[in-house]
DNA sequence: ATTCTGACTCCAG
DNA sequence: GCTGGAGCCAGAA
């Protein structure tokens, strides 16, 4: 199947939608190949039905720093430090 | 078509 | 652990 049949933001959205309260993913599972491109299409979000914050760099750093952390902290994601534990929080496929 | 840029990721040192 | 450089997709100049 052609990933064409799909456009990548559609897949992006539906990716971050899908994230449950209390877990994380990486732009990288979002955007699989264009992990910058899931960055780009987040930054235009204006929805607040999308949980944007739930979406964390691959090693768990914020792109949105303290606002984005306190987010995540308010749902239970566990933090190391300023970064998220992904070891705990990153969703498994 | 080429170049730059961006809420990024990976590999090497 | 951290830093730097190259690679990735899409849109704008």
């Amino acid at each position: 199947m052609p990933r064409s049949a799909v456009p990548r933001a559609a897949l992006v959205l539906e990716r971050v939608r899908a994230t449950p309260e209390g877990f994380v993913r990486s732009y990288g599972d979002v955007s699989p190949g264009a992990p910058r491109f899931a960055g780009m299409v987040l930054s235009e979000l204006t929805d607040e039905s999308v949980p944007w914050h739930r979406i964390v760099r691959a090693d768990g750093s914020l792109a949105k720093g303290a606002r984005q952390r306190a987010l995540l902290e308010a749902e239970g994601v566990p933090f190391r430090g300023e970064r998220v534990d992904m070891r705990a929080a990153r969703l498994p496929d």
